[in-house]
DNA sequence: TCGTAAGCGAGACGGTACGTCGAGTCTTGCT
DNA sequence: AGCAAGACTCGACGTACCGTCTCGCTTACGA
């Protein structure tokens, strides 16, 4: 979830002539933009979010947020993507491993308000392909996670070789994203027993349960 | 999916003292701002939609829209409502009604573009209690069938009596949310069939499948 | 100095569809922004004002201002020509009307803080064509009254054919000039005796004066 | 009020501790700064000078300008006193004098924009103190020649003792001024003659003329 | 059959936010 | 120190929508 070369991504505007000339960009300022601008996002929702609002509360002029971001919505996503995300777990037992992750996943969920925010963005996909190309890297990022966990099962015969591995984590984060968004409600890290146990073993009842 | 009543909810501030007199309402215009309001919907989305927008592809003076609903929200969320629903089914069989349930949800998901609308509203929820309201019974509506099909099993003994049935309709959904919010993609019919034999069946091998 | 046709020269933005459909514009909004312009103008001058301020002095939207006028300048001239104009006298007497007419001319200049307005504007013409024209009419208006004291003298032989009369208004009229755009100061009616004297008879002493 | 050493006025940040430590003012700087800004007030006008413009024209940062002149109005009256003035003449004779110094006058005016920028300067005296201030020892020193001839034609005896010089002195430049602000027009050398002639000898007709 | 009350399209109203630009200040590394 | 460059905060620019408010007109009802 690192943000190791964010210029690369954003400051596409005015590359300076030379390497470094004049005043370099304050950090700091930087850093209080993407702050504030994930408090208002938390609070009042991408359509409600200002950039007169961010600068206001980033103790910061217009200009400055506009000097490094050419609109609201790289700004938006750059923001979004400071969010924390959270450590994937080998325990070398498939069912562990998706349980444990999944509960870091929720608490990060829970913790940063990404369960506010990241709807209010992902709503505006459909509709804005700029959104979409930006936020497609970071909605990928948290899926990986489980992918990977399937890939080791799989290595290690826990599930068939056969098994979609991409249903897969989608099968196991789906309740979750269902409460998210069907439901407007917030993720319960509780959920995550019986969401596992489910997917795991199915719905249908069986002869050795 | 119908609006039965629909002047019940919005149009509270109109029984005048007596009873009609005066212009009735034109019924024409009523429906052309709906239209108007789920094309732009569709097109733009919630953040992009204008109630001067709405007006004029409807034909239609602002003041007569807004005569109707309070304000944006509600007009969205009936135009929302709008959108045909899908028929549940009864087989007698979970696996083939969880199938062909989900087939016509996704065609009326792909058919009528609530793939890109329904989204748009949701990722606002979070961060506005009113449309919160207003959107909550139109998608429990969407999630109902798949509670009453498991029910109908649950009945038939086909899945165990201590089987959570909202998680289970979650897990058979999840996966399309996922697709819809997570990855940005458009759900196919086609992957219906390996989510409800993989959420049935369970992830994990078996001996006797 | 009236304003009798302000929308022939304003109004060109949006000529409506149909004579007069939707709400009119209102008049007390109109006046007030002039009122709240001429105010700015004469406090701040030309440089200092703000489309802002008058907005708010004037308890008006913004959007109000830019729909009547479509720059700043426009409206700033539009205000400056709300100021009132003089008398001209006509007393058969070429020193009795001037230096009547002139001091009527240096009273409205004071009362109405046109000295302090007229050269914020003029000084502006030689750099903004658009002002200069629209400026040009209003500044003739106030030199044509001794335009016309002047050739009413020639008709009674008070003064000779061959007098240019542009010029000998340009004369009298001329140490004002000085004194507001020189000078820096406020033309007194005090001025008035001497100048008309002098200028009539001239600075060369003369044997039967 | 005279200001011999200009620099007293704006460069009063400098004088260091130690007289003279570090690297010295560049002139060549300071002269670009200036010529630039004469440019751009004669190309814009008052109004129209951003010290950003003055800067990049003259090849200078921002920061050179503000560290000799405090302010924007500063700079720009500076500039302005860089125009040349221009030549008394004493030939013994009022008329003459007159007439050959306006016409110095107005060929300096003209040749370096001056009818340009001065009025520009002049409109916003009102508005404006500090501006007011600086500008008047330069617009006094471009009337006193006119005071000094009419003094020497007093000693001279060619005009009465009881005339008042200075206001002699606005009635011959008077017309210009006229022009300059009241019509917007530029002056002509061509007006000299008429002018002279009109104002030495009044415009009453005359027996003896 | 006609008056009247409410609806209609149009568009102006006071506001608020947009994204841009300039003022005057500050901070780099270089001279 | 001064220098060019350019970032900093602040605030005005002119535009676009919000939700409200007239206009002059049309439409159905009840007297």
């Amino acid at each position: 979830m690192a943000q190791p070369e964010r210029d690369d991504k954003t400051d596409r505007s005015a590359p300076p002539p030379s390497a470094s000339t004049g005043r370099p960009r304050s950090e700091e300022a930087h850093q209080a933009i993407l702050d504030a601008t994930l408090e208002l996002l938390i609070e009042v929702g991408f359509s409600g979010l200002t950039v007169e609002g961010v600068a206001q509360r980033a103790g910061v002029g217009k200009a400055t947020i506009y000097r490094r971001w050419p609109s609201k919505l790289p700004l938006i996503v750059e923001a979004f993507g400071e969010l924390p995300g959270f450590e994937e777990v080998d325990s070398g037992s498939l069912e562990v491993d998706l349980k444990e992750t999944l509960k870091r996943y929720l608490e990060a969920f829970n913790a940063t308000s990404l369960g506010a925010v990241f709807p209010s963005l992902a709503g505006e996909r459909a509709h804005n392909p700029e959104l979409s190309k930006l936020l497609e890297p970071v909605a990928r990022s948290r899926r990986e996670p489980f992918v990977r966990i399937f890939e080791r099962a799989r290595e290690r015969g826990e599930i068939a070789d056969d098994v979609d591995i991409g249903l897969a984590a989608d099968l196991v984060v789906g309740p979750i994203s269902v409460t998210l968004f069907f439901r407007g409600g917030t993720p319960s890290p509780r959920m995550v027993g019986p969401i596992v146990d489910l997917a795991l073993h199915g719905i249908l009842r069986r002869r050795d349960d």
